[in-house]
This record gives C-alpha cells, structure tokens and sequence, in this order.
DNA sequence: CGCGCATGTAGACACTGTCAACACTGATGC
DNA sequence: GCATCAGTGTTGACAGTGTCTACATGCGCG
C-alpha cells in the first residue's frame, strides 16, 4: 500500500508537514486551480491524516492567505525585476517596464494569478496578505507619481492616475486568463499584445 | 410550524418553483454575495425539499449560469441605457458614456458584478453565458472601432484598443469592489471617480 | 531519564451537491 | 368519467468537504 512500506516504516511525525502542504498546495493550484484545492485532498496526496494540517493551519482560509501572501510577493519581485531590468531612471520607461512586467507574470502564471484575485479570500482578509497587496501598491503608487512629476497626467488626482494604470494590466490579465473576453482568432503574439497594450497607458 | 398551516395546506406542488428558486438565489447573491449561495439553502428558504430545485436546475452550475446569464443582461441594459441617455452621434461621447455607465453599475450592484466575473463559472461554461458576453462585447466593439474611425487610436491594432478600452472600468470594478487597491480616504466621490477614470481612457 | 508539548490520528458532526426510488397531482387521451 | 402518465416534489443515500474533540505518539528540554 504504502509507497516505502519496506524501507522507511512512515515515521509518525512528518518532519515538516506545513512546508510540505503549502508546497503540494502550490502545485494543485498551478496544476488544477485553485478550485481543486481542498485540506483533505492534499493530506492524501502527502500520506498524512486528514486532520493533520490543521495543526498548521487553523482553517482553509489560513492556508488561502499564506499561499496567496507568497504569490504576491512573488508576483512582485518577477515584476520589479523586470523594470529592473531596463536599466534606466526615466519614469516613464519604468512604468511601462512594470506595467509589462506585471502583464506577463499574470498570462505566464495563471492559475497562482487566478488564486491572488479568487473571491474566497474575501472572506476572512488575512493581515498578511493585506500587507503584501500594501506593499505592492505602493511601489506602483511611487512610480505613477513619479511619472506625474515628469509630467504624465500632472494635474490630476494621483488617486485617479494610479487606479487607471494600474486598471490597465489587472483588467486586461483579468480579461484574458478568464476568457471573459472574446480574444477573435488570438493570432497576435503575447509579446506583442503586452507591449501594445501597455504602450496605450503609458506611452514612451 | 408552517406559516399557512390553517387555511393554505402548502400543496405538493410549488407552481412556479424554477422562477422562486431563481428569485431567491438573486436575492441571496445580492444580500450575502455569491458564496453563500447553495442549493439547500435556497430550497430551505422556500419551504421545498432540498432536491426540489434539480427538477429544474440539473447542477448548481446551470444555476449559476442562468443567474449570471440574466445578470450580464440587465449589466448591459444598464451600459447601453446610460450611452442612449446622451442622445449623441459622436463616436468619442458614445463610448466615454458607455464606460461611465458600466463602471456605475458596478459600483452599485457589487454583488452581481462579482458574481458575473466569479470563478466557479469557469467550470462549465455554459452557452448561454457564452452568447450574452459576446452580444456585449460586440457592442462595445463596435464603438471601440467608431471612435477608432473618428481618430481615436486610429492606427492601431482594434482588438488591442478594445482590450485596452474594456480594461480601465473593467479592472476599476474589480479592484474597487474586491478591495485589492487600497483607495486611501475615499474623499472622492463615486460619480467623480468614474467621471474622471472614464475621461482618462475616452477624452471627451 | 521523564515529562510536556508539539504533532499526527481517528472519529464525529454539519454541511454541501448529486442521484435514485418513491409519492403525489394535474392534464391528456380514451 | 376514468385511467394513465409525465411533471414535480419528497426522502434517503452517498461521497465529499471543513472543523472540532479525544486520543496516540514521539521529540526535545529540563
């Protein structure tokens, strides 16, 4: 029955069961969806009674934050890396390198940017992820006013700016990865479209 | 214990017990938002056995997809009303209300708004869903491309313009209504809000 | 060495969606 | 006018879920 019934005799205590859930959760969310996602259904997966998470996680919403508040920030290291990697202190130029950066992340990693957006964590916010959606935002709240100082939109409400470019590659990630819109005959290249798309908010 | 136990007998059969079921699960999506919504729950709450309503729903899923079918509707009656009300020919002014009018209804029907986008229809997509986000669509694409045809982007790609159009109040909803963009102090009011997000996109 | 606390197990509970077998009702065909 | 029968509602079952509690185990610290 068991995998290693002869060698190792399944030692009682898992050794380091909460990594292990948050990693095998990980991969149901990227493999299936977040949808498939279930305390029990990992517990199986990991040879483990179904109980046995809780003593790590007080409640599925507490798995959903943790994993979420990790693909936030991950979200946002791919995407500062990539205005990063510009190279440059143009304003406009690292706006439009995080806007892309952003864009591509979320078309590459659908599923984990499918779960950071998933209506259960509505329910019951988790300080943590909370911080990390904070801390996110206010990078991008910084590079669309230091934009503003150059002059993009320089008179009108930072509040207002910020919600528009940042609207943009959200709406359109949001958009595309739930086919909520028709994308025709998708012949354009993904490259392409995040590039043009990006382009048309914040040219340079 | 029945309401009606002296004169109404409560008879076997309900009489319109598919528009009730859908009454009550639009009521419940708008009380208590989509998640609340189950099958048990409805038919509890209008005193019928719990498998009643699969008599006339085969799944949850083709509930929901008769609610979000109905929703996208009155979304886009509300879209166009709010277009229609500016009783104008230019292209520009068209499109700026249209946006204006989607974001509004948004705003003020969170819930449905919530449930239109929700995950869980991803699933199973029904047709019916399928043929009222694509009527949608076409309409505004088709004032996506006559504002294109009055100069409005007028050399680029049409679907990455739309794509860009759609995104702005699209993804303004769903930040705003899920909370992932933290609004400051919303000192702003709502109706200037969407006036000056709309204006960003479509300039009047 | 022994004890305590963290961890894992096992079972129970309430809830969900879905299905099949049964019951009732009203309309239709004869 | 009556039998039949499809439509509708009921009931019970099943598998699955999250969460809680009582119990078992074993690691590490005093």
């Amino acid at each position: 029955m068991t995998a290693t019934s002869s060698k190792k005799p399944e030692p009682y205590h898992h050794g380091d069961l909460k990594a292990a859930v948050l990693k095998r959760s990980a991969e149901i969310i990227s493999e299936k969806g977040i949808e498939a996602l279930s305390l029990r259904a990992v517990a199986r997966d990991l040879g483990v009674s179904h109980g046995a998470p809780n003593r790590h996680f007080k409640s599925k919403s507490e798995l959903l934050s943790a994993l979420v508040t990790d693909i936030w920030n991950k979200m946002r290291d791919a995407t500062l890396r990539s205005a990063a990697a510009t190279e440059t202190e143009n304003p406009y130029v690292r706006l439009n390198a995080l806007g892309r950066g952003y864009l591509r992340w979320a078309l590459e990693n659908k599923s984990e940017f499918q779960a950071m957006s998933h209506p259960d964590l509505r329910l019951y916010t988790n300080n943590s992820v909370k911080d990390s959606q904070i801390a996110f935002n206010d990078v991008i709240k910084s590079a669309v006013q230091a934009a503003q100082a150059a002059g993009r939109h320089a008179d009108i409400d930072p509040v207002l700016v910020t919600l528009y470019t940042t609207s943009v590659p959200f709406g359109a990630a949001m958009l595309v990865t739930n086919a909520l819109m028709r994308m025709d005959d998708q012949v354009m290249d993904q490259e392409a479209l995040i590039t043009g798309l990006i382009n048309l908010v914040v040219p340079v």
